[in-house]
DNA sequence: TATTAAAATTAGGTATACCTAATAATAAAA
DNA sequence: TTTTATTATTAGGTATACCTAATTTTAATA
């Protein structure tokens, strides 16, 4: 409860990584994500490189040590275990959980999240339908992705949404795009990559492509050219 | 979950003051409480006084405001009330819960633990047998108090323990003491205030003052000489 | 009351986690 | 390739939370 801090960082950086795909993290990277200013995050990872958490060099960026990579799957795990938890057993709604879950994940007591795991029968994913990884780090396997990495003809079923704020939800729903909707993409456009979807209904609405990185879905259209590259998911 | 340091200065004069009974909380007291120094202490009692938390002279010592004790009285509420949660609900052992309500206490969040309160069907006591402070701080009334304020002739049940330690709990098992169990009081020493029990098959034990005031009791002889001093519980 | 013991306070030091401003290094673009 | 951005790094400063050692104050006791 006191390494609150690094576990803030080894989080961060797993995100950068392994939820953003990022192939190198820097310095800024992990700035931006915690809201400070590159010197402290400097000074920060100068630290935990000496303290094995995570390497450093110009070339690869930052990035975990195995030690570090536990601490990091430990926290996400819990995280998104809370997250479950507060929603299923708490009746917590969708958008209150991840707040909550930010402070619970730093409760350090492995039993306590076994006992809550256990209680929820093992879920895979969270009600965001992020994946929980195992103790191990590993994920379950997926279809999930965000809306932006499609192609024409995708037939897509909405999953969710990793962004929260009121006026993103209101673009929703102006917009009728909702929890378990299907829409087939018609057009992507060639210069700002917005996307035309239509619905069964024969409904459309043009999606931006900013909008675009925080719908989550799954496509179902089998051997869909949009599965070629590897997509995943972000807490 | 920044103000975690705060919270548990607040916390410990809080027990100091309504668990202890103390009269006056000083510097050295919260020092041992919290295993710090006293310049450490001194330092931040200042600044906890120019935020109005508390107030410090050396007459009274020190003393929460109306907006410290709401902040302590929080703290202790959430701790109890998890403790609760993880002995009932999540099937913890009596042993195990004080270390995770530790960190779970300084999870701020008003709603999960009045939900968690709710299903836990609003109890007044903790599995310890500790009093949940109301939202205003107001204690439930209680019989229960330490050994160490008995009289002679008592008519006691023990109601729990509040020490943990593998010694001590030996220490009951070697005595027969157990839960539930109930006993009279045949003389308190006059010199270093041992207590010899008797209990209903006849059996002596000696249990030292030390001992007594980690063993929690009430006494169910009606009017009591024990019951004319006011005596509470403690965290 | 003088002495001793205990508690409070002051002084000064360390480590951490932040910051701004300035400079150096690297990558991108003209 | 020179210029321009972007990143990284260094230098130096602040605040907090700790510490030890020394001193002062207060309380207890002889």
């Amino acid at each position: 409860m006191q390494s609150f801090k690094e576990e803030n960082y080894l989080k961060a950086i797993y995100q950068l990584k392994i939820g953003d795909q990022k192939e190198v993290v820097t310095i800024t990277d992990i700035a931006v994500q915690l809201g400070l200013k590159t010197p402290t995050v400097l000074e920060k990872i100068k630290s935990m490189a000496i303290k094995k958490l995570i390497s450093y060099d110009k070339i690869s960026g930052v990035q975990l040590t195995k030690n570090g990579f536990d601490v990091a799957v430990n926290i996400v795990r819990r995280h998104r275990i809370w997250e479950t938890y507060l929603y299923k057993e708490l009746k917590f709604s969708w958008s209150e959980v991840h707040e909550i879950a930010e402070q619970l994940e730093h409760v350090n007591s492995a039993k306590l999240i076994e006992k809550i795991y256990a209680i929820l029968g093992y879920p895979k994913f969270d009600p965001h339908g992020d994946p929980i990884p195992d103790l191990k780090g590993v994920l379950p396997k997926s279809e999930r992705r965000p809306l932006s990495k499609s192609v024409e003809g995708c037939k897509l079923l909405i999953l969710g949404v990793s962004e929260h704020s009121d006026s993103f939800l209101n673009y929703l729903s102006e917009k009728h795009i909702g929890l378990n909707d299907r829409f087939v993409i018609e057009k992507i456009d060639g210069f700002d990559e917005s996307l035309m979807l239509i619905s069964k209904s024969k409904e459309r609405c043009l999606v931006s492509a900013k909008a675009a990185k925080f719908i989550q879905v799954a496509c179902l259209k089998e051997n869909c050219a949009c599965k070629a590259s590897g997509g995943t998911t972000k807490a």
